[in-house]
DNA sequence: TTGATAAGTTATCAGTGATCGACAACGCCG
DNA sequence: CGGCGTTGTCGATCACTGATAACTTATCAA
C-alpha cells in the first residue's frame, strides 16, 4: 500500500519542481556569470520567486552550487562507467579515458569549477560547508581512475610501480589542462584539438611504458 | 550634543610607506583567509588607517591582489631565468625547471590563485579589469618556458615538432600539479614529494623522446 | 468551521566594496 | 606672523550582498 498522505500544494508555481525551477535559473546565471558574479536575488527573479523563498529549498547559496556540481559529477559518472564497460588495458583505451574527463570539464565548466576551483573559505573550505558531498562525487571518479590504472598496471604497461602516485599524477596533469581551458580562455592557445591530442599524448607516454 | 574630539589622524607613513603597509596587510590576510574572504575594512584595520583610505593609493580590492601578484611573479621571472643561466638541453635542467615552477606556485599559494585560479568576472576577467598586468607577468614566464622547449627541440630532445603546443601542454601539466595541492589540501595525497617526482617523470617522459 | 502546516511574502539585519564632502596637517607665498 | 591651496585622512553614507524573522496566504485533515 503507498498511501498518499501529503498532497503537493501549488500555490504559485508547482510546489515540488520549485527546487527543479530554481536549479535551473542557477544553472543558466552561473554559466553566463560565474558563480561569484550571481546574486541570490538574480536567481530568485528569475526562478519566479521572492529571494528568501530559495532559503526554504537551500541553505545556502553555495548549496545550490553543491547540487549542481553533484548532477554534474553524476554524469561524469555515467560517463567513465561507460567507457569501462569496453575497457581493455591498451593505450587507446586510456586515452579515451582521459578524453571523457576532458571532454566531461568543457562541458560542464561550471560544474567543474565548483568542485576544483574555487577557492577555499576562511573556516574551512567550500566542500565541508556542504558536506562534502561535490568532494565524495569527485572521489568516486578518481576511484575508477585507480582502476584503470590498476588494470593497466597489471597488464604491465604501467611506468613505476606506485599505481596511486601515477593515477594522482594523470589527474592533475589532465585537471591542468581542462581548468586553465576554462579559467583563461583567452589565452592565445593553439588549435584546441591539437592542444588536447598533444596533452593527452604526453600523457600516455608518460604514465605508461 | 557632546563635542567629539577631533579625528587622531594618523601621519604615520608617508606616500609609499603607507602603499607598503597596505600590502603588507593584505598579503597577510589573504594567506591567512583567502582573498575572497578578506574585507577591505580588515585589511585597514591591519594597515592602521581607516577603510576609505585604501582608494586613495588603489582602486579597487583587486587592484591590491593583482599588485601583489605581480609582485611574487617577478620572483618567479627571476627564479626562472636563474634556472635559464646554466641550462642546457638536457632532461636534468629540464626537471629542474619544472620544479621552480611547482615551487614557486606552493610558496606563493595566493599569487598564483590570483594569477591563474581566480573566476572571471560577468564584465570580463578579473585580469582585463587589473589592466591584464598579473597575465602580462604569466606571459612573461610562459615566453621562457618556450624557449627551453625550443632549445630542447632544437638539441633534437623534444618528441614532436609543435614546439607551442609541447610547452602548452606541459604548462597545463605543472599548472595542475600546483593548484590542485593548492585548492585541495585536504585531499588524500600520496607523499608530496613522491607526488611531484611522480609528476615531473611523468612530464618529462611525455615530452621529451 | 476549525487548527495545523506548508509556501511565499515583506521588512529587515549585518556586512561588503566603493564614494563623497568635510577636515587636519603641511608647504608656500605674502 | 597670517592666509591658502595641496595632500592625506576620516566619518558618513550608498547600493548591494547573503541570510533571517515575522507575517500572510493556501491547502488539507478533522
Amino acid at each position: 500500500m503507498i498511501p498518499k498522505t501529503r498532497s503537493p500544494r501549488k500555490p504559485k508555481g508547482q510546489g515540488a519542481e520549485r527546487r527543479e525551477e530554481i536549479l535551473d535559473a542557477a544553472l543558466t546565471l552561473f554559466g553566463q556569470k560565474g558563480v561569484h558574479a550571481v546574486s541570490t536575488r538574480q536567481i530568485a527573479e528569475l526562478a519566479g520567486i521572492s529571494q528568501p523563498a530559495l532559503y526554504a529549498y537551500f541553505a545556502t547559496k553555495d548549496e545550490i552550487a553543491a547540487e549542481l556540481c553533484v548532477r554534474a559529477f553524476a554524469i561524469l559518472g555515467q560517463r567513465m562507467a561507460q567507457a569501462r564497460v569496453d575497457f581493455t588495458p591498451t593505450a587507446a583505451c586510456f586515452d579515451r579515458c582521459l578524453r571523457v574527463y576532458i571532454q566531461f570539464g568543457l562541458d560542464h565548466p561550471d560544474a567543474y569549477r565548483v568542485a576544483f576551483m574555487l577557492e577555499k573559505a576562511a573556516d574551512g573550505s567550500f566542500l565541508e560547508k556542504t558536506g562534502g558531498r561535490p568532494m565524495e562525487a569527485g572521489k568516486a571518479v578518481f576511484a575508477t581512475f585507480v582502476e584503470v590504472v590498476g588494470e593497466l598496471h597489471a597488464a604491465g604497461l604501467v611506468a613505476g610501480d606506485d599505481v596511486e602516485a601515477v593515477t594522482q599524477a594523470l589527474w592533475a596533469g589532465l585537471h591542468g589542462l581542462v581548468s586553465l581551458l576554462i579559467a583563461r580562455p583567452e589565452f592565445p592557445w593553439v588549435d584546441r584539438e591539437t592542444l588536447i591530442a598533444t596533452h593527452v599524448a604526453m600523457l600516455r607516454r608518460g604514465a605508461l611504458k
